[in-house]
DNA sequence: GACTCGCGAGAACACTGTTCACACAAGAGA
DNA sequence: TCTCTTGTGTGAACAGTGTTCTCGCGAGTC
């Protein structure tokens, strides 16, 4: 509480890097962000950086956070209103998250770039402050999923049709996942949400990374039937 | 045929540029493709590069098309072989060109970033030298999905299916996708094709990239069981 | 009011890609 | 065989990069 303007000074130019560096990182990819950029955009020398900052990987880190955060932010928000509108029609929000995943990610390429690229060269993400944020976007599908399962939406067909192509290695190394992340979920249902997050990501990445253009041309609508499928094939059907 | 000597000296240097240029890439990264260090590799100086490539950028391109070769060539070895064992059963080549096409990134995994990552920091592969070999593994499955097309081995109920959930400009783009590569095939069979290449692509993507690993333990287990779940999905079921 | 210590500056080092003028020697043509 | 073009290699230089030092200044603290 009392050293109040040395602290508010320093978070004030700790911020002033952030943005810069984001900035940087939007508009010239990882190799924009350059220390000497940000220390011309505040006009400060280079050195003076390294008060505020470990090093050039430590920012970067700063920014994948970041990247991270935004992105599961903006799959909470999707998700959020979704049950705003319907609160019962889980399949709506699981769909609405799905929808905002690749959404985030077309509109931020550079932020996902870095968060699900090819490790930059060179530097390589502390697991310790990336995983836990990595992996809120699937885990709040996740729980919207076990929500359902709770509620019993989904049919039992689908997962039992599920069950006879798991073998036990991978049942149980989904179990391991759902005891470990506290998924109150069976094995074959995780298998659905990972089949279905595996469509989603890998199409995700594939448009972002300029892969899917020559194979999909309107890919807004491919995209949606594709979430339409995934829906169905979690065992839900559109409720309500 | 007349300067050999300098010409077949030129082609070993350029051969052992490339190879070491390969080398820091598996050990390194991109990042570790340096000149300088190719360089230290000859023996030469670093300038002495410049008569070989015309810079690092046009080093990376001779890599990454290797890298796009070398997968495809891995993809059509499998699939050969599966169709060397049996030239009927169409639906084991497809699975062995799409085990194969994993295998291959796991097994060089730089490489796979370098083809299929996060566009590398400042360096944009021109599409002229790259695009053709990029799309040879799609075009050959592609290619056994349309001789099981045209043989009537395609469940036309799956196609039908398809075709349900196809909106027009999908379609479109698909029809003209078809053109344009010459597979004698309707928008719906693209579609299964485009859908199953997705996923395996994306499964590839997120395994490589160290994003499955918390999700899917046993990886080869579940990658067996979406291949026939993939070949299922294409209205194939395994013959003979 | 004295003094600590957070902050900034600038130089330096080791890297990177790229370009240049220069030298040398090997192959081509006479 | 002699000349001479041309391919090849060299070292220095320039502009960048991250990082580390020493040096000060001045605002907040006691």
């Amino acid at each position: 509480m009392a050293a109040t303007v040395r602290e508010r000074r320093r978070q004030e130019t700790t911020d002033a890097i952030l943005r810069s560096a984001r900035t940087h990182l939007e508009q010239a990819g990882v190799e924009g962000v350059t220390l000497r950029a940000v220390a011309r955009d505040l006009d400060i020398a280079v050195s003076a950086l390294y008060r505020y900052v470990d090093s050039r990987d430590d920012l970067l880190t700063e920014l994948l956070v970041e990247a991270f955060t935004e992105h599961a932010d903006a799959v909470d928000a999707a998700v959020d209103e979704a049950l705003a509108d319907d609160a019962e029609d889980v399949a709506a929000a699981i769909a609405a998250g799905l929808r905002a995943y690749r959404a985030w990610s077309v509109a931020h390429p550079a932020q996902f770039g870095l968060a699900f690229g090819a490790p930059v060269p060179g530097y390589h993400a502390p697991a310790g402050r990336t995983m836990a944020v990595a992996v809120r976007p699937g885990g709040r599908i996740m729980g919207l999923f076990a929500t359902a399962h709770e509620r019993g939406l989904v049919d039992e067909e689908v997962l039992t049709a599920r069950a006879a192509t798991l073998d036990d290695g991978t049942a149980a190394g989904f179990d391991a996942l759902a005891a470990r992340q506290s998924y109150p979920l069976p094995a074959p249902a995780i298998a659905l949400a990972v089949d279905a997050f595996v469509r989603v990501h890998g199409f995700t990445v594939m448009e972002v990374f300029g892969q899917l253009r020559p194979l999909v041309m309107p890919a807004d609508a491919y995209y949606e039937q594709l979430l339409t499928e995934l829906v169905a094939s979690l065992g839900l059907s559109r409720a309500s």
